[in-house]
DNA sequence: CTTGACTACGTAGTTGACTACGGGTTTAAG
DNA sequence: CTTAAACCCGTAGTCAACTACGTAGTCAAG
């Protein structure tokens, strides 16, 4: 996400006035081409019309919500669950999407507690590795065949 | 991981000679007859001789080796890792098995840390919500949309 | 005007862990 | 002996989020 605003308007082989091709749009967001294509498919980007018997061109709006879906990934959010955003992005929705940042953070919750349970079986296993308490066979190995820790 | 060991032993309709059918097997385990099928296929269970002109017959065994999979699952093993693990159960691997245990409580930690992350972002944005510190839309769309959080 | 890079587009492949389907075989019950 | 349930087996489909490929069109430089 370092990925800054300005990197594009000045940039070299473009005017700001027919905008981007979809190559520099794509390096501006920090994605694939392909992945831009992807997302067009999905309806999460416009396909913007091209002037007859040319390229079509993007501009800042494009990459805004390029870089928002891209946001919106890194706080666990699917693409589906983007889609709905954006949509809640248009109007006034703050109530909704409030209500799906709320979901999403007990997601995260319950799966933050899940692997807590996993670091701390794995942590177990592994320091009574260390220890090498028992003296025949692995006490990890032990535990995923009897299922149950050699500590007990 | 409720599955006990005893519940097919003195199975009704089946004696501990001929061994579990596949569905036998597969309730014995917890999972889907097509799951074994698919274990088979990907090596993590063996496919037993059916005697001429009859059915496979499963024992014991391969309820271990059952039972160990799923046990591995909830530590956050892929099933590829699952089949390394396996073959390190073969023989006296212990320092490869620690190892491999040491990697994912790795990966484990990486991913609660991004977690962690995601969570507190959240929560910030929700909070920021309730408070409707600013007039004008939603502070978590605005910043998806601008990249920063109103607060700051 | 040719060359080479880039774009357009549709289809197909990838990964992980399964699930479903369909047609044939075997078994258990009556 | 018949019938329904369970098994066998291979292939294909699912989901999510892309990635890759192939063919054709377009653009900018020399």
């Amino acid at each position: 996400m370092k990925t800054s605003k300005a990197s594009f308007t000045k940039s070299e082989t473009m005017n700001s006035k027919t905008g981007m091709t979809i190559g520099q749009l794509a390096s501006a967001g920090g994605v694939n081409v392909e992945t831009i294509r992807y997302y067009q498919r999905e309806k999460l980007l416009p396909t913007p019309q091209r002037r007859p018997g040319s390229i079509r061109r993007y501009s800042e709006e494009e990459l805004n919500r390029l870089l928002f879906i891209k946001r919106a990934q890194v706080l666990g959010f699917s693409l589906t669950e983007i889609t709905l955003l954006l949509q809640l992005a248009e109007g006034e929705h703050c109530a909704e999407t409030q209500a799906l940042a709320e979901k999403k953070l007990d997601m995260v919750e319950q799966k933050l507690a899940d692997l807590l349970a996993i670091e701390s079986a794995l942590t177990k296993l592994i320091s009574s590795c260390r220890k090498e308490e028992n003296g025949c066979g692995c006490p990890i190995i032990y535990s995923l065949v009897n299922g149950k820790n050699t500590t007990s």
